[in-house]
DNA sequence: CATGAATGAGCGTTCATTCAT
DNA sequence: TATGAATGAACGCTCATTCAT
C-alpha cells in the first residue's frame, strides 16, 4: 500500500542513479546538480525537493553502498563446518563483492570523497566504520576460541587475510585494472586460504 | 642561443609547492588557480605563463611524485646477501616510502585523479604504470632463478608480498588512518617476510 | 447563495499574521512564499489559494495597517473644549500611534515597499494618501473658522504640528531608534502644542 | 600621477552608477549583481573584482553618500553675523541637501537597507551616525553660550529645527511628494526661522 | 479547498582562462 | 616575462508560481 503520493519514488530513483552516475564520472567536487538532474531527467529544484543539497545527495549514495557493503560481508563461525570451507566461504562472499564492477564502482565514489576528507568525507567514515573487517576479525576470534585456529591478535590476521584478497581483487580495481576472471578470483581464494592455513592452522 | 631557464625558477617551484598543496586539500576539482597563485604569492597569469592550463600544473605534480616513487622502490637481487635479508631490505624500502605523512599526501592526490579516470586520469596511469610492482617482480624472479625460492608466478608472489605490506601500511592510509609506529612497521615487516620463506623457501 | 467564508478563515488569517512578520523582517523582496506558508502551518498552495501572489498578500497587509492607522487619527473639532487640551488630544493620539512597536513595525514595512515605488507601491500611495495629514488639517481649518487660531494655511500650519512631532517619534524610530519615554513624549507633547499656540493664537 | 592601471576607473565608476540607479530602483534585497553589471556595460565578474560582493558594493554606494551629505552640513557658529542670518544660512543649506532629487535618490536607497537592519543595515548606522543633527546642534550650543538663544536642549531645539525642515522637505519627497518650488522652499526656510526667534530668542 | 510535487528562471558567487600592457 | 583586469560559463541553491490529486 503506498502512502499517499510520497515523492515521486521513479523520480527519486532516477535522481540517485543519476547522482552514482555523475559522482563516478566527476567525484564529489566536480560533479554538478545541473548535470545531475539532467541526467534524471527532472528539474534542478525537483532534485533539491527531494535532497536538501549535494551533500545529503551524497550521502544518501553512500548509504546505499553501505547497505550492501554490510550485506555482503555478513559471515558467523560455525563450529561444525571445517574452517578450511568456511574460510573459503568468507572469501568467496567478499570477492563475489568485490569483484563486480558496480560494486567498485560505488566504491570508487565514497573511496573520492573519504580521502578528500572534507566534512563531508569525515561524515562518510562514520557512516563506513570498517564493518567488513569487524566482522570477519570476529569470525577469526571464534576459530581461536574453538581451537582450530593460532595466532595472536585475530584482529591482525583478518587483516592479513582480507588484505590478501585486495591485493588482487580491490587494490587494482581502485585504480582502474580488469576484474579478475573466474579462475583468477579461484586461484587468489585458494591462495589466501592455503596461507592462511599454513601459517595458523593447529 | 636559449637560456636554460627561461621562466623564474624560483616563482616555478613555489607555485609547484602551492598547487601540491592545493591539490592535496582540495583534490583536482576543488581546487582553484586562484588560490595557488595567492598561495605561491604570484599572479594568475604567471602561473598560466609556466604551465599551459589546470590539467598540465596536475600533471607536473604527479611527475614529480612519479620521480619519488620510482627513487623509492629500486632494489635488485643480490646472489650474496641471504634472502631473508634481502626480503626485509625490500620491505623496509617500501614501508619508508608508505610509512611517510608527505608521500602518502601525493598519492592521495593521485589517487584520486586515477580514480576519476577523466582524460587526465588516463594520462596518469600511463606515467604510473606500477614501477614498484614490477621491479620487486623482477627481484623474485632472480630468486626464483637463483634458486632460493620456488613459486609459479613470479608476478602472483611479488603482489602477496607488497600486499601484505599494504594492508596494513598502505590502504588504510589512503583512508586517513594514522601512520604505523616503528614497532607496528616492524611486526609487519616480519610478518611478511616470514609468510613469504614459509610459504616459498626451497 | 455564497457562503460568507469560502476559504478557512483561520488559514488566512494565520497567513496574515505570519505575512506580517515576515514582510517586516525581511522587507518585501527578501520574504519568501515558502516561509510565510511555514510560518502559518499551511501548504503553500494554500497560501496562493488564498492571495493570488505575492502582491496581492503584500497589497492585504498594507490594508491592514491602513485601517489601523485611519482608526488612530480620527478626530474632530469641537467649539466647547478649549483648544489648548484639543491640540493636546490630538497629540496624544497621534502619539500613541507612533510611539508603538508594532505600528512601527507596520510602518517600516509599508514605508520600504512606497519608497520602492515599483507598481505596487504606487498602489500602495493611493491606498494611503496621508488621511492623518488630512484629518488634522481639517481639525485646524476649523479652528480657524471658530476664531480661536490665525493663519493663513491651515495644511502648512498642520504640517508643521504633525511634523513636530514626527520629528521627536517618528523619524528617529523609522530609523531604528528607542521609542520614547513617557515622560519624553509628554515634554515633545507640550513643546508642540506650546509652539502652535505662541505662533498662531489670536 | 595615475597609479599603475588602477582597477579601471571608468568602469568602477560606470558599476557604482549602475548600482545606485538599481538599488534605487529594486533596494538592496531587490537589486541583482547580473542587472547592475549588464547597466554598466561590464561583465558580473568584473563587477566582483572591483566589489568583493554585493554588500561591499552597497556600502561603497552608502559611502558616496555620507560624503555628500557631510559636505553639506558643515556650518560653524559666528559671534559676527547676526543670527537669523546664520539660521537662514544653515537652512538654506540643509535644504539645498535635501531639495535635489539625486540626493533624495540617495537617501531613499540608506532608508531601505537602514529600516531593513539586516547585518548590512546595522553597518549602515555606524557609518552614518547623524551628523547632520550633530553640527546643527553644536551651532545652538554655540549661540546660546553667546548669549543670543536661550533654550534647555540644544539637541532639542536643533531637532525641532531640522524637523520643522524636514517635515516639509524630507519626509513627503521620502515617499515619493514632488520636490518644493523655489517659493515654497523660502516660505520653509522663513517660517522655521521665524519659529525659532519667536520662541528662543533671547 | 488543501496539498505535495514540480519547475523555469533567477540568484550571488567563483571558476579557468585570456589579453593588453 | 609578469601582471592586473576582464570575461563567459558554470556553480549550488532559492524563488514565485502552477498543477494534478
Amino acid at each position: 500500500m503506498k502512502r499517499i503520493r510520497p515523492l515521486n519514488q521513479e523520480k527519486r530513483e532516477a535522481i540517485l542513479k543519476a547522482a552514482i552516475e555523475e559522482f563516478y564520472t566527476k567525484g564529489f567536487e566536480g560533479s554538478s546538480m545541473d548535470t545531475i538532474s539532467k541526467l534524471a531527467n527532472v528539474s534542478k529544484a525537483t532534485v533539491y525537493n527531494h535532497f536538501k543539497n549535494k551533500e545529503e545527495l551524497f550521502l544518501s549514495v553512500a548509504t546505499i553502498i553501505r547497505e550492501r557493503i554490510e550485506e555482503s560481508f555478513k559471515y558467523t563461525y560455525s563450529n561444525i563446518i571445517d574452517i578450511k570451507t568456511q574460510l573459503k566461504q568468507i572469501a568467496k562472499k567478499e570477492m563475489n563483492f568485490l569483484n563486480s564492477k558496480d560494486n567498485m564502482k560505488l566504491i570508487q565514489i565514497i573511496t573520492i570523497v573519504m580521502i578528500q576528507k572534507n566534512e563531508i568525507g569525515l561524515k562518510l567514515l562514520e557512516i563506513f566504520e570498517d564493518d567488513c573487517m569487524i566482522m570477519t576479525s570476529q569470525w577469526f576470534q571464534d576459530a581461536k576460541i574453538d581451537g582450530k585456529l593460532d595466532f595472536e591478535s585475530s584482529h591482525f590476521v583478518s587483516k592479513q587475510f582480507v588484505g590478501m584478497l585486495k591485493s588482487f581483487a580491490f587494490l587494482p580495481q581502485l585504480y582502474g585494472s580488469a576484474m579478475l576472471s573466474k579462475e583468477e578470483e579461484n586461484k587468489v581464494i585458494e591462495e589466501a586460504v592455503y596461507m592462511i592455513l599454513k601459517l595458523y592452522k593447529k
